[in-house]
DNA sequence: TTTATATTTAGACTAATTCTAATATTCGCC
DNA sequence: GGCGAATATTAGAATTAGTCTAAATATAAA
């Protein structure tokens, strides 16, 4: 029987030209970073990712962990969700989508339907009752 | 003409009741609290209430402020809105709305139209463009 | 190269919030 | 009303996520 074969890391090059498509500089910290953080769609704490890139035998610290999350998140890269006062969660899946927010479990997991709220009450995650839904619209002053 | 009669304050008896019918017992600190919030529709943090508090000449703790403020949003007679990890802010109007925030100004204010992003988009506050909408629905798990 | 600009770092710091455990108040009942 | 149990309040300490500082490195530009 085979062995299986580790899940491959996004290529090199890819992560290159995301940085470059976003206007970021790739500095040897952002892509031990970025490769952590983007090997998968997950939703990440910025200690989460700090141990994760300790992990890795790569040394970053964790101002450049947080700092560059912020960078990531300025230039769209990655989504911030901030779930309570202690609780920041960053998205690396930066498409638009929406989530579930479970207050007993603390997971958060992406809603796949569209934003209107009778279909998000027919899709609620197995064995979970709908609390509340949190929306806020970001808005910023136009440039004049 | 006719001198302009001041808004009155939330009468004793609504406070007593909606506390009562909200499984919340009355109490003298809880009560300066709520004659504060409710007075109006706000969007407060519970460090200004705590010095709106202080203002009205009634000693009530910090810790008590805080601690009341999350009782009420358990009870369901204030919303809890999470900005980012520093700005809660604690709605007293706990009708079923959503909330534009200005990331410039660091303004909440409500929106009144229905959930649809649409109609939102076409609904933004004066002079400023969409940044993000982020939506957030919190589940809880369903008691066997 | 040489100089300028941008990035990283350790560790101190901040600010919002929670915790502690002692005290005070209120509730439910006789 | 009075009494014990349950709840609520308090000051100040503690926690913790996140930011700041200013010195050291690295990268980019000329």
């Amino acid at each position: 029987m085979e062995s299986i074969e580790p899940l491959s890391f996004s290529p090199t090059r890819d992560i290159a030209q995301m940085m470059a498509t976003h206007g970021v500089n790739l500095t040897r910290q952002r892509r031990v970073i970025a490769d952590v953080l983007f090997e998968r769609n997950q939703h990440i704490t910025a200690d989460q990712l700090f141990d994760m890139v300790k992990q890795t035998g790569s040394r970053v610290s964790k101002a450049t962990v947080y700092n560059t999350l912020r960078l990531f998140a300025q230039k769209g890269l990655v989504r911030e969700i901030f779930i309570d006062s202690t609780r920041t969660f960053y998205d690396s899946n930066n498409s638009h989508h929406h989530h579930f927010y479970n207050v007993d479990t603390g997971y958060l997991v992406d809603i796949k339907a569209r934003l209107a709220p009778h279909f998000v009450e027919q899709d609620l995650p197995e064995g979970t009752s709908m609390d509340v839904v949190d929306l806020v619209v970001r808005v910023r002053n136009k440039r004049p």
